[in-house]
DNA sequence: GTGAAAGCGCTAACAG
DNA sequence: CTGTTAGCGCTTTCAC
């Protein structure tokens, strides 16, 4: 061991620690040893003590075809998470969990506080995980409302997709639209969910009846879902997308039926991804601050990693983008 | 602690790490009474014993931004390590680090024993953590001869990206072309370098001059590079572009320009990414299996890991996909 | 088959 | 300011 510089454990701890009450001679003696033998604390010996591993992990259990796909939403998290956690300086570990193996190799991961905080994002049905870190004392915040009743509830932070959802159908419906399909996101989603109550809502208010087909947010089901609203109501005159990458799918289809939008047929979508500009035509659609949703998602672990409280729902705005699709 | 079952702790370690050689009275005991307190081991104690933490860490020194671009090396090379750590039951932690401050928490993350072994992909300039790394004696490999000179030397998975580029080239002869030129990606990278090398070896032997321009990999730069190669030659062609999506980009400044390809200007890309297939002409490129090196790097990783030697370079075939744009 | 005891490598109180 | 002491929570001989 760095006795090498003959001294204590006890000061190669606090050197390398950066405590300031370490004389100077024997500070530099120490960092000499520690550079000669190439010595680097052990972290597992460190957080057993300290309770703490200076990292916190993003879990996605989606497979990584999916989460390196090209919808916007991971890396727009990523981006807003690791500027935060930049900050403080905690390392940013990133997991993928596709199947119910992995699911589980994360579960012990994350409960055997391998990490200092847990963020969830993309979540599919009632996941207990988040509550069960929770109940072990595990900072935890989720990207979106969880689904299900949880006991412990968990933070979250989330869009207000319903008010979105609505704002997008309200559009369609003040621009004279009658006849207004949605193409909704995954059921097990509540990002899927929670638009399609938004569309419902809004429908109901205008007592139009509501033509629905599911997709799961890619492009290739945004397509197949079109087609499947075009035998429900050929006389469609609108349509709402949960997704733009769905939207997408149903600009084409659209064009194959020879439809003209926005003439024919008004589409909107949701998210303003970057390709929602160089559609044919440009896609109206609902912006939602998914960047933020990162940030705070990462202040919010920091803020209860260090004690502090914090409130149980984070709800941002959304905002309507008009282009020439609606 | 457990010893609400009655037993000591020895026999909760043997019955929660799957022991047979306990009875089975005692170990339902145990296994009622880690259910009742929602036991669950802390990982940093186990591993400070093991010395084992049953992950692994992948690490792409690039920005999120980059890693979840379109470029599909990223996904490939997870999806390729994924299967194999996931057959052996490790959990793959995904590292970004786009900045030098980040960079040096990854340096002190993966040399404190966090995981116990270190994958690094799309490497810049001469890195000296893998090294470090190997000196620690942490397993590590990287994906890409590392640059410069390495002690010690650390192990790696590469294509061999010099007879690539050659094939791309003398296809380009073979068909009669004349005026060969190169998009270059970053040469601070070695698929960069040794796709130049390639090039340049093969239009050495055919005694025609090289014209070069340097790009980044990505479809803009490729756009870029284009326009200053027909500034310096408005007579060629043929172009190897580094990369699909350079190819990509050059397509596009090539139609502004009014050449046709293959006609006017033959393109041969490389890495036969998705939309490769997709292109104006298709494009003719060389394709190399990045999952099998994402596959091949974990299988090295976890043999090194169980104290097995490995070679120290394992170098996979390319192969050149015709199409119709050369 | 099970318990007692030692120790993984570090930090944190407490003396001095 | 620095060294000594005592664990952090687990696994692992080694007796029994």
């Amino acid at each position: 061991m760095a006795r090498r510089a003959g001294v204590s454990r006890a000061t190669v701890s606090r050197v390398v620690n950066g405590s300031t009450s370490v004389a100077e001679s024997i500070r530099d003696a120490v960092r000499q040893a520690v550079e000669e033998m190439g010595y680097v604390p052990n972290l597992a010996a460190r957080s057993l003590v300290t309770q703490r591993t200076d990292s916190i992990a993003l879990i996605l259990p989606e497979s990584a075809t999916r989460v390196f796909s090209d919808d916007q939403f991971f890396p727009r998290i990523v981006r807003g998470v690791s500027q935060e956690l930049e900050a403080a300086d905690k390392q940013l570990v990133l997991i993928m969990a596709g199947s119910t193996a992995s699911y589980d190799r994360v579960e012990r991961y994350t409960t055997g506080r391998h990490v200092d905080g847990v963020m969830f994002a993309s979540m599919h049905g009632v996941d207990p995980l988040p509550s069960t870190l929770a109940r072990l004392g595990i900072p935890v915040v989720c990207s979106g409302r969880p689904l299900g009743r949880t006991n412990p509830s968990v933070p979250y932070v989330d869009v207000d997709s319903v008010q979105g959802a609505a704002d997008a159908v309200r559009h369609l419906i003040n621009t004279g639209r009658q006849r207004i399909a949605t193409i909704a996101g995954p059921q097990d989603m509540v990002a899927g969910v929670d638009r399609l109550t938004g569309y419902r809502n809004e429908l109901r208010d205008s007592s139009r009846r509501s033509i629905v087909a599911v997709g799961d947010f890619t492009r290739e089901s945004g397509a197949q879902a079109m087609r499947q609203l075009l035998l429900d109501d050929p006389h469609l005159d609108a349509v709402f997308a949960a997704s733009d990458l769905m939207a997408h799918g149903a600009l084409r289809t659209l064009r194959e039926a020879g439809r003209r939008v926005p003439d024919d047929v008004a589409v909107v979508g949701f998210d303003d991804v970057e390709i929602a500009q160089y559609t044919d035509p440009p896609l109206t659609t609902v912006r939602q601050p998914i960047v933020q949703i990162g940030r705070e998602m990462a202040r919010q672990l920091l803020r209860q990693a260090s004690g502090e409280d914090v409130e149980d729902a984070l709800i941002l705005p959304t905002e309507l983008i008009l282009r020439d699709s609606a």
